[in-house]
DNA sequence: AAGTCGGGGAC
DNA sequence: GTCCCAGACTT
């Protein structure tokens, strides 16, 4: 991996969190462009939140943005800009659980602590043929002291690195190289035909389907946004003018120029542009956005939580990865003129 | 203990 | 489509 052999614990920590969930092949070049643009702990802490999350943009999980801020912040003002170094406090700093404890603690200082995750799941349970399920607190609580037991306390980074490195590229998901094993003659797994069925999971996920229409609503030289709140997808993101149904909804002009005189009395002016369904498929999620350009006469008095952005600014706004196939396209921009 | 949070790649 | 990814947080 890239950064065998980092010791910088700042590195280690931004690299583990972008880490968190993301293939390495997703997450990398976000790495760099982070250690581009902050190269230490303090210009990360200088930065403004804006410009960061636009950094994070398309990377997903954004809270894990929040939490990079919030910590970097936390040991610059409340640390002296020392990163902690026992497991302890690392565990303790926001954004960062038992696995990313275990990763800085290990790589960064050398300490004892043995990573738990995917790749250490997927290993552990089929070398010793473990059907507990990974995802209940039981299966948690075995898997970590079964990986603490097996660690290597002499070389624990050198370990860590090795298993992970292991699951990623033999003991895989699907079509494991149990052929090239070294570890065939000891898999529990392999010995009984179970490899393919390890390791277990129990929940089943709750798939659902949103309609969003986006009106993006232009006075002048500037567009409505809107920055999304928390307990729901896409915290911290700019979105546009949002009108979220229950159910699908065909819109042509005249539907369109309905509603917004509803919305916005003789404000609205003209539609200009209404795209196809665009889909986006999130893990827990379908969403099924469709934009529609408008243009108002004047700017609403009436519009909490949203602000009037210029539009030739856009690109300074994070947004969802649906938005920015929309923008891209080109519609938008088209429908000005 | 269960639910939620993105986006991409492999199959 | 389905599963999974160098997981963590909230309720």
């Amino acid at each position: 991996m890239p950064w065998k052999g980092e010791k910088n614990p700042y590195k280690i920590w931004l690299s583990e969190v972008i880490l968190q969930q993301t293939r390495v092949e997703q997450g990398w070049s976000y790495y760099e462009k982070f250690i581009s643009n902050y190269p230490t702990i303090q210009q990360l802490a200088a930065a403004p939140d804006e410009t960061v999350f636009k950094l994070w943009e398309g990377l997903g999980y954004y809270n894990r943005c929040k939490n990079l801020l919030f910590t970097a912040r936390d040991i610059v003002q409340n640390r002296n800009g020392i990163f902690p170094s026992t497991y302890g406090e690392i565990v303790e700093l926001k954004g960062i659980g038992p696995y990313t404890a275990a990763a800085i603690s290990s790589f960064a200082f050398n300490l004892p602590h043995a990573v738990v995750d995917g790749n250490v799941f997927r290993v552990l349970s089929r070398l010793f043929g473990i059907s507990t399920p990974i995802d209940s607190t039981a299966g948690k609580k075995e898997f970590t002291g079964l990986a603490q037991l097996v660690l290597s306390k002499e070389q624990p980074a050198l370990y860590n690195q090795a298993i992970m490195d292991f699951g990623a590229t033999v003991c895989k998901p699907a079509l494991p190289l149990c052929n090239h094993c070294p570890l065939q003659q000891q898999c529990i797994a392999y010995k009984e035909g179970r490899v393919n069925a390890l390791p277990v999971k129990e929940k089943v996920l709750q798939k659902k389907t949103r309609w969003f229409t986006y009106f993006i609503l232009v006075a002048g030289d500037k567009v409505l946004v809107h920055k999304r709140g928390a307990k729901d997808i896409w915290e911290n993101l700019f979105e546009f003018y949002l009108l979220e149904s229950d159910d699908k909804i065909i819109w042509d002009k005249a539907t369109a120029q309905t509603w917004l005189h509803e919305q916005f009395g003789k404000n609205a002016t003209a539609v200009n542009h209404i795209s196809p369904l665009l889909a986006q498929q999130l893990t827990h999620q379908t969403i099924k956005a469709w934009f529609i350009a408008a243009t108002l006469a004047k700017v609403p008095a009436n519009l909490q939580h949203y602000t009037w952005h210029p539009v030739k600014n856009l690109p300074v706004l994070a947004f969802p990865k649906v938005i920015n196939t929309y923008l891209q396209t080109g519609a938008f921009q088209q429908s000005l003129f």
